[in-house]
DNA sequence: TGTACATCAGTGAACGCGCGTTCACTGATGTAC
DNA sequence: TGTACATCAGTGAACGCGCGTTCACTGATGTAC
């Protein structure tokens, strides 16, 4: 900020970053275009480019700040769940972020976009290693590879179908309540096919 | 088709579905635009109006279709799924739906689009229907509410990864493989803080 | 069976828009002497 | 400490694009008499 002026403005690049997010979490069904961004950022419409190499860079460095919160607000929800109590408070953390900023869950997933930016790579090996560690953690027995994905899946699942009007959406609670009995039901599965108690093949 | 004619299409309506289609599966990352369905439809860019509102109303009614083909090939894979194998092939062609036809799997769920459209909304419910159906058949001691939603984000969730390229498709194969594990690890979850073989609370 | 006319389903020009990106430029900054 | 100059980080005009949608229109069809 220290080389701050009218002409240059110090930290453009951050200051994009801080843009694009506002812009998507005041329209939920933004686009988020580079025009808008340099708008918002008080800058003329190509000054980005200064910074960015092209619109999909930029929305790559957003993603990439997602995933970092998202990691961040998982771990703070708990640093090392074990019982399935824990497993679906996390549960609730996560899918609670896809429905509070649910442009910026879009861009960080279902933006149909470069997936070899290496900056989103990177920010998605932290989510993977968290929830491996998870499993591990708390299903000591289990193939942590597979049971990392199933738990990752039915979480990730469940906040897809939320965003996407699917599931009742209507209160924080109502969502919260859906989460946690989905994960829960995850541990009281008791097919008809097998009975309680055998032994994992 | 009957009334067909170098001026009147005959069937403008259907043609518009068609192509609209073909589009979404030749372009994965498609914004589906009204002007490129009717130069595909080889018609002037407003004929389509006649038939529908607006955009919205196309991608809603090209969603609808792909609702209903995804019930029939769910419905086709296994018509009254109970042990854990049944299951599990029936989220085989969940997830392979999306992955053979992306953009349109994108058009019926991360669209952020009108979800009150009542095409939208009948079709959708034929989803769950048919979701708690196999729950109820499979499950007949779980809640089916939340069993099902939990199937379904689940198996919804393994789509959308895979999708995203959060997991690997390099294979039909290696993703069946991998949609099974996740669905077999729903059934063998032995959660350190529940001794194996406790009944479900 | 023939004609008048309403209705239907198209056309094509035009609107205003926002977009990503390029280009030559210029004002501000920092550095070497 | 002062000056010349390279470099950096902006500007603003311009490009060509495709988009959704409106409008007045016209050609084809179907129906009433």
């Amino acid at each position: 900020m220290s080389q701050a002026s009218a002409y240059h403005h110090g930290d453009l690049r951050a200051a994009c970053l801080r843009a694009a997010r506002e812009l998507l979490e005041e329209d939920g069904s933004a686009g988020l275009s580079l025009r808008a961004v340099a708008r918002r950022a008080g800058v003329s419409a190509t000054a980005p480019y200064r910074h960015y190499a092209d619109r999909d860079a930029l929305v790559s460095a957003v993603a990439a700040e997602g995933y970092r919160e998202l990691a961040e607000q998982l771990a703070a929800a708990h640093p090392a769940p074990s019982t399935p109590d824990d497993l679906a408070a996390v549960a609730v953390v996560y899918v609670r972020f896809a429905l509070e900023h649910p442009a910026l869950f879009r861009a960080m997933f279902a933006e149909p976009c470069d997936p070899t930016s290496e900056e989103r790579v990177a920010a998605t090996v932290v989510i993977t290693d968290y929830v491996r560690g998870i499993v591990r953690n708390a299903f000591p027995g289990a193939d942590p590879e597979a049971l990392a994905t199933t738990v990752w899946a039915l979480v990730h699942g469940l906040a897809f179908l939320h965003l996407d009007g699917k599931l009742d959406t209507s209160t924080p609670e109502v969502v919260a309540r859906q989460v946690r009995a989905a994960v829960h039901a995850l541990f009281t599965v008791a097919p008809a096919a097998r009975a309680p108690g055998t032994p994992p093949e």
